[in-house]
DNA sequence: TCCCTGATATGAACATCGTTCACAGCACAT
DNA sequence: ATGTGCTGTGAACGATGTTCATATCAGGGA
């Protein structure tokens, strides 16, 4: 095949890459089952393959390294994490007090679902690139849009502020939370029960919120 | 040697002992230069071994695991930073509004110390036990010490409160901090100009603190 | 229908880990 | 001097991620 055009070659890439995409699917659903039940530790290449149904060398067809392998189910999760995000605070609060109420739900539904998909969570922070880290800029925007579900309470609560302080300070907030639920959930330290941790986070939240609500 | 005194056993042992303790001096030094210098993934036993001029088996004499090397290191950097919160905060606030700022000036003393050993910080916290996980309680007891620091000034600033009370609200405030410092450092996202991530730690921890101290 | 060619899949091979182990050498009591 | 128990040695082992020569296959032209 000396010649071949767009379309010849749109077509013969189309057969064989819905193949390829579905195994794609395959392996990403195999990888974050692994992730989950035995930690990042746990992922390698040649269970992978075996799980899938095919040699250790295709894996390196349908992704570029292990590392984005990583990436891909670290994008899932955050997607997941957005959604329950979400569905904590439903509507833009109308009122400081309701801002406050929301921030304290987001707060709570981000320690629930660290709970609930601790090791998929861990992924999300744990892993580091390689060496030179080109960050794919993609990972960047979806971190960004999940101060989002932070920034818009924050805004309710505290409207004289700049876009920018408002901006650093959704991220102190959303620092704050993750800090008291990773050390919490670290079995490294004494446990925390949950009782006890929500309720500091949610008393902390609180607290932050009321001493913004009466700044100066 | 069919019947060997505690004495004999002693002075044998004393005598090799000696050599070992240098030299296992010797391997935790290396080892610390190497994360300070590669990070944890860049700890490797025949570099180690190389560095300190000995065999790679030797190790094994000197350290049971590479993760009891690791927890050594960490022991290390713990103490090191248990130095610098001390010096932090060096005598015990008087008054509700000293006690602010010691918490303040701890806080920022942590971001400092994290800014200054990054790689040796992020140990302390990445490093996860193989398996069953079986953590020395020397481990914990050193990690309970350091919220000491929180739980001094924190006694005069809320002293109504229980003890258990001002417990967990130390390792809540100490997350909390901790949750700032370890996001603003992580490269993954944008990084954090160092003047606005101190500002933002002092901002949440005076927020905070005003607020327990106008607690109902 | 039957190749022939370019893409794809295969799994052995490679480099690099931590860890182990049979063996050599050494220090010291006898 | 001599044997004996400890200790250092580095080759070997078992995993691991990644690569690559080779086999296989799909599919378009005579």
């Amino acid at each position: 095949m000396v010649h071949k055009t767009k379309g010849e070659e749109r077509k013969a890439v189309t057969a064989t890459a819905e193949r390829r995409e579905k195994q794609r699917a395959q392996l990403i659903d195999a990888a974050e089952r692994a992730i989950a039940r035995k930690g990042l530790d746990g992922l390698k290449a040649r269970e992978l393959a075996q799980e899938i149904g095919c040699a250790v060398g295709a894996i390196y067809n349908l992704v570029q390294d292990m590392d984005e392998l990583v990436l891909r189910v670290g994008s899932r999760t955050l997607a997941r994490l957005d959604a329950a995000l979400r569905a904590a605070a439903p509507q833009a609060p109308s009122s400081p007090e309701e801002a406050a109420d929301a921030l304290v739900m987001v707060a709570l539904a981000y320690s629930t679902f660290a709970r609930d998909n601790l090791q998929l969570w861990r992924v999300l922070f744990e892993h580091r690139m390689a060496e030179g880290a080109p960050v794919p800029d993609w990972i960047v925007s979806e971190q960004m849009a999940m101060f989002r579900h932070i920034l818009e309470p924050l805004s309710v609560l505290v409207p004289d502020r700049s876009e920018v302080e408002r901006g650093l300070l959704s991220r102190t907030l959303f620092s704050a939370v993750h800090g008291v639920v990773a050390i919490g959930l670290e079995e490294k330290l004494i446990a925390v029960p949950r009782r006890e941790l929500d309720r500091q986070i949610e008393g902390m939240v609180r607290l932050i919120c009321r001493g913004l609500a009466t700044d100066r």
